[in-house]
DNA sequence: TTCAACTATCTTGTCAAGCAAGGAAGTGTC
DNA sequence: GACACTTCCTTGCTTGACAAGATAGTTGAA
């Protein structure tokens, strides 16, 4: 599995956090397991909790802490608002039109 | 047509600018309307002429400033060197793997 | 004849977001 | 006692798209 240039990871990740909150709440070390296993590559833990504090300040998410079934840390699960799940629509609908344009290219 | 975030574009231009020059020599001004053509949005114009000159100072792709033949300014046609076109395979591998990764999180 | 629209190139400063690097702390295993 | 795993978080750096603006030639309309 290749490491994606964190170029192009721009704006992709936070789609795809919508993405994954969107199937059922998590919290940030499992949604990077998530992203990794999904095929993202490698991400920076340290990429996945701004972006979270970022969606729960302007409301698009929402966090609670509970602690780990397994004795571990307590985790924080997060899951999405409405506001979060407009955004993701969007997202789509930016991410659809993204792939298209780079078909046509590529088709040509 | 929806102007595409800035942020989600990142990267991907460099890549569509390079397949673009892979099936014919251009120059900034067509590059920009193809782009937009293909469904990238509006793209502003100041994006495309660093991105080119990035590409050039790092020898994947060359310019020759030619007269255009309808009388206007004189036209600076690029065209792709060998490095620029393993930049390109490159990229669409990159390409397909987020491609991928993120039909994985979206037919879950 | 002047004014807008189109063709064409280019620079500068700003902003957003992923990353590297680091820190903290609990659990379990060898 | 050391290492691996789980779990959270912050700070400073870098990259690249954009907004805004500068420059200039051609053509067609008012």
């Amino acid at each position: 599995m290749r490491k994606l240039p964190s170029q192009l990871l721009k704006g992709s990740l936070e789609g795809a956090l919508l993405q994954i909150l969107a199937s059922q709440e998590s919290y940030p070390y499992e949604i990077h397991q998530a992203l990794v296993t999904a095929g993202f590559g490698e991400i920076a833990d340290g990429t996945i909790y701004p972006l979270l504090l970022k969606l729960e300040r302007s409301g698009q998410i929402q966090g609670e802490r509970r602690d780990s079934p397994n004795g571990g840390p307590p985790r924080k699960y997060y899951h999405l608002l409405p506001s979060g799940q407009a955004a993701l629509a969007d997202f789509k609908a930016d991410w659809a039109q993204l792939e298209a344009a780079m078909n046509q290219l590529g088709g040509k």
